[in-house]
DNA sequence: GTGAAAGCGCTAACAA
DNA sequence: TTGTTAGCGCTTTCAC
């Protein structure tokens, strides 16, 4: 007789024995005609697909990924999900994902290494085939052990993992050139003629910070530029009040480094709105190119990374064998100018108004 | 005796017997103890952890969802994963998914029917917990059937489905109120003495687009407006080269209404490259207010969306109890005047340069 | 070409 | 408090 559950309403899905009992056939052939495998009559094959179809049935990947399959599942682990930098190299992820017939998972860790390491496990659990870390990595080394431990006992057992923007992970890295951008960026400013910058920077404890700024600082100091560095949180949210504050503070500045774009758009933005032109009165300049850089009014001049084709490498890095030794390869900044930075205003720096005070 | 994947240096994982071995328990005790059921002594559960930490054991969640357990997946489908508008709800979604402890799988359809279909049976074959389709539906019924019935099929197995702008499918509904933001946006423009508008619009087999386009054209169609539809794809990529070819078979016109905010920002920075002043010599509107319309110069004025709390919403839904009939909540829009809307020049209608011509 | 049966790693009765 | 054991739904030998 039939099966216990048979005619139940209830809340179990179709198993592939239902299919197979519908067919006819035994669980091994169902499960061949299913997957498209060789030894199984065309006839028979096509008979269980169309069951199968009729019937709704729709496999258990966890059934068959604990009988022995891979998952298909690649995961992406990013700072912020709402900040463009990472939205773009999502983009060029699942783009690239979906060509793998993969299907992403992104988590974010909001630069918090704890939770980075939750996602770390939760995804190393459900055994995904490929893990992809972007993001700056924090300057303490003791923060990087933990996950650079889990990738290393997650690839171990199978798993492939790629990195962007970090160095210490012990994976393939895709690496960005911080400082070689940051030096084009400064270089671009002195070039102009600027003598006096306001550096809109992030938690020194992130790597890209230090390199960005270390880059920067060393062509100011080289070249005799006068320079201000303003902590902010790294996201757009601060770095507006933190500029319009600064000019106040520093009145003779001439131009703003921010040292990502979200910062540069936001303080674009703020300026704007307190009356001080840019780049007539202030030259701003931001990192990594996001799509709107160049749509705002004036584009932002910036160091321009690709990031969707950094995301789309980076699956590609992570879905191919590993390398005997890590892979590391350098991604190269290249120099945007725009609208957002001229030369100085040839009357002097500008006198923030006071009325603009709070 | 030991296992015989004892020293294995392979590629299989630790398996929680390993785990439990290692500590002198049984395979039931150490389940109990790392996930911190009752019924164990701290003193054991505490001894189990230990090891099972040092053993960098990782859990395999298809076997503990084989045997019983949910998963603790939600699945996101979109149409366009590096449009805004859907980056937007995405972040919404992601925040609250976390809040409950479940991880986000992004899929895209590239507004692909079948495509589409092909990402809900991958989620409902990983057992999603909850899945959650955002963007326009198709007007074609037909199109909508076999969704409507993979997601039936899918909650009437425990799963729970919501959907972000979809009329027809048979699930909990947040439902944009697209026509009357297009009352909202037609009326503005024509308040502002408009009398000759361009609309961009998209393929009309969305509803998104038919509502959108349906409740403008009945605005200006009873005020009496001049308007020409022009069809794009519905994205930023087509939309600038036909808002100034349009501008030039219709010299006449002095606003341009994009039916979503990417083919209106495409718009305005196509109109300041050509030379074209918004809003003096032509207004712009769009639909949505991604985040980067209010950073634009000039300033977008748009329907806003609160996007990324309908993200948030849809989880919320998806994550409820069904109700014992799809709940539908409508999602009202708010128009925001900025700057790219003015009234039309007082001098006549602009008459493009045929400099710019090709 | 097809079928029977032994796992995959875990959870959840049920026993002790 | 702890242990034993029967599945969960599938893939995959190994027989036939």
């Amino acid at each position: 007789m039939g099966e216990v559950r048979e005619m139940s309403n209830s809340t179990t899905s179709l198993r592939l024995a239902d299919v197979a009992e519908a067919a006819g056939v035994s669980l091994a052939t169902a499960s061949r005609s299913l997957r498209g495998l060789t030894g199984v009559s065309d006839e028979v094959a096509a008979r269980v697909r169309k069951v199968a179809e009729d019937m709704g049935y729709v496999v258990n990947t966890h059934a068959q990924s604990l009988a022995g399959g891979a998952t298909s599942i690649a995961g992406l682990i990013v700072h912020q999900i709402d900040d463009p930098y990472f939205t773009e190299i999502a983009a060029g992820v699942v783009h690239a994902a979906e060509e793998r017939g993969l299907i992403v998972q992104v988590a974010h860790s909001g630069r918090d290494p704890q939770r980075e390491l939750r996602q770390l496990r939760s995804l190393a659990a459900q055994r995904a085939r490929a893990i992809i870390v972007a993001g700056s990595g924090y300057v303490d080394a003791h923060l990087e052990a933990e996950a650079r431990r889990l990738l290393a006992t997650y690839e171990r057992n199978g798993g492939r993992a790629a990195v962007i923007g970090r160095h210490q992970l012990g994976v393939d890295a895709l690496l960005p050139d911080n400082r070689g951008a940051a030096l084009a960026v400064a270089r671009h400013l002195v070039e102009l003629g600027h003598t006096d910058v306001t550096i809109l920077s992030g938690p020194e404890t992130l790597t890209t910070v230090q390199d960005r700024l270390g880059g920067a600082v060393q062509v100011f100091a080289e070249e005799g530029v006068r320079h201000h560095v303003v902590a902010t949180d790294f996201t757009a949210a601060g770095a507006g009040p933190a500029a319009v504050q600064a000019l106040q503070a520093w009145p003779e500045t001439t131009a703003v480094l921010a040292l990502n774009d979200s910062m540069a758009i936001a303080t674009l933005v703020a300026l704007r709105r307190s009356g001080i032109s840019v780049p007539g009165d202030v030259s701003v300049a931001g990192f990594d190119d996001v799509a709107v850089a160049e749509l705002l009014f004036p584009s932002l001049t910036t160091a321009r990374l690709p990031l969707a084709e950094m995301g789309r490498e980076a699956l590609d890095l992570a879905t191919r064998p590993a390398a005997s030794r890590p892979r590391r390869k350098t991604v190269a900044a290249q120099l945007m100018r725009r609208e957002s930075t001229a030369p100085p205003r040839s009357d002097g720096p500008l006198r923030v108004r006071t009325a603009s005070a709070s």
